[in-house]
Order: structure tokens, then sequence, then C-alpha cells
DNA sequence: CTTAATGCAAAGGCTTTGCAACCCG
DNA sequence: CGGGTTGCAAAGCCTTTGCATTAAG
């Protein structure tokens, strides 16, 4: 189940950590922001500006890596220079895997269950214990470029990708 | 089929590359890899010099990107700070994964036709035209520590993780 | 009050780039 | 010879860190 805000505030108080102004305010982007979507810690420094919040870039990247390490947030890596978060919504969540456009840049989200299994199988085999998996394709959406989908992806994203 | 450094040197040719000793030296490093073994920039640099060849880092960067492009080699990315390069020996090759220890830094390999079709039908289903499967699993390889595996592996990998 | 958190600027780690010298073809 | 390549050092980019200051509880 999805926890709320307060939830997080006080599994924050209680590992020790402080509810800061500007905690609340990153844990409320997230919030905000579409089921499956992430943001860099570029992204979110602009979200906060224009929201005239204005924190520190080393205090983002510190609270993104705290959240991260609470699994509030979870870090993607899309092969990219930067890294990505987004809000962990439930902890059936595992599953949920990236398709990316190498033209546009989009990413589209999609889970799997059958994927989750495999890759138990896989671990097993290998006799891992497998904490993360994490499938990432790589595409040409241009399919969807009929639909505009594409180019709507680059207007948002603007120079991001 | 694999291709030979022959072949290679011909691609090289073909495409308006020069052939020049230190691109030789570096495919002559990727072809005595053990299949599926893979270099980051720094590993490259630490064989070319206990080869005695002196190649500069720009050269390997340089080298590295532009073999890539030429899908001579892949590029790899566990989502640390470096990228990793491997020969490409078959263009079957594309189901070859890496499942990484997140205690000692080992990876191991593995191949999955199942992951192949599974990743062809979620792409068919978003509409995205598939060009590259990654599947990452991240686990600990503690079963294996009792052959010795984690060990030998942080031995051999040294400072690098 | 105590000590974690913030902001700033400097430092880090990997990778890229500008430019003159070099050398492959 | 001409233009792709190399080496070197400098610059770039994202991220982390040291330290004095601020503020949560």
């Amino acid at each position: 189940m999805a926890p709320t805000q307060a939830d997080l505030r006080l599994l924050l108080r209680q590992k020790g950590f402080r509810i800061t102004p500007q905690r609340e305010k990153i844990l409320d982007i997230f919030f905000d922001l579409p089921e499956g979507d992430h943001l860099s810690a570029e992204d979110l420094q602009n979200r906060l500006k224009s929201d005239s919040s204005d924190i520190s870039l080393a205090t983002s990247y510190r609270t993104l890596k705290l959240l991260a390490s609470l699994d509030v947030l979870r870090e993607l890596d899309f092969g990219e220079d930067q890294k990505f978060y987004e809000l962990v919504r439930d902890e059936s969540d595992f599953e949920h895997q990236h398709i990316l456009c190498i033209d546009c840049g989009a990413t589209k989200e999609f889970t799997s269950e059958e994927l989750f299994c495999m890759a138990q199988n896989i671990a097993e085999r290998l006799k891992f214990e497998l904490i993360d998996t994490q499938l990432k394709l790589v595409g040409h959406c241009k399919l969807l470029k009929q639909t505009g989908f594409c180019e709507s992806q680059k207007r948002q994203q603007g120079a991001k990708h």
C-alpha cells in the first residue's frame, strides 16, 4: 500500500532524522509527480526554483541519497550520466521497469510478473540471493510518433536529453 | 559468427578509419579476454601498462567509444560511475546479461532466450522497435562465498570496487 | 542546548576536448 | 603530403565533502 506523506515523516523521525522544510518540500514534489515519473537532481532543482523554493544543490543531493537509503525513493540508472529518482509507492512495486527511446529520450514504464519469476530462477541457478531486478529496454518509439508521443516528450523534457 | 581481428581491421578501413598500433593493441587485449569478461577504461590502461604499451588515457577513451560505435565493443553500464566494455563476439550475443554482487562487485553473466522473447513482447505491446535488452540483476553471491568465489573476485578486482 | 542539517565553495572521479605534433595510407 | 590520430593538459559534468552557520527537537 502506498505510504502517505505523514507515514514518511514518521519514518524519518523513527530513524532519528529531522523533518526540515527542505525535506518536506522535496517529498511534496515527488508526491505531486505523476505515478511512474522520475526526476534527476537537476530536474528537482528546476522544480524547486519554479516553486520559488531555493534549496541548495548539495541539500538536494543529500536528500535524494537519504530518501533512497530509506527506500522512500528508488534510484534509477538509464546508463546516462545522471541518476534519476522516483517515489516507491508500493512494496510490490519491484516489477516496475522502463523502456527508453533513444531518439527522444522518452521513457515508458511497465510491469511484468513474468520477468520477476524469471529473474528469481536465474539468480537461483547462479546461486545469488536476488535483491534487485532491473530490465532496461532501449528502442525507437517511432510508432508512437504517429500519435505525437515522441514529440510531446521532447517538448516536456527540453534540453534534458 | 565471431569476427576475427582481420575482419575488424577491414571494417575500420572500410569506414575510413586508420589502423594504428594503439588500436591494434587495444583490440588484442579484448581478443585475449576470456569470453564474457569486460573492462573499464581504467582496467584497459592497467593491462596496457603491464604490457608496457603506454597508450594515453585519452586515446583509450576515444578508441573504446569508436569501437563501441562500430558495434565491435558493447558498452555495459552497471550503475557505477564507470562504464565497461566487452567484445561483441556474435550477433546473437544479444541475450548475454549480467548479475552483480553488491558485496564484492563480482559479476557473472548468463544468457536467456526466454528473456529475449519476453522483451520482444513487451516492446511490441508498448509499440517500441526494440534495439537493446539489458537485464541487470543485483544480489548477494554469498552462497558462493562457501566456494571462495566472492573473495577471489575481490582480490582480482583490487581497489576497483 | 545539542547535534543534525544546510549552504557555499572547493574538491573528486570519470570522461571529453582543444591543439600542436605525428604518422598512416 | 593531407587529414585522421595521438598525447598532453585543461576543461566539463555530475556528485560529494569540509566547514562554519543555522535550526530542529
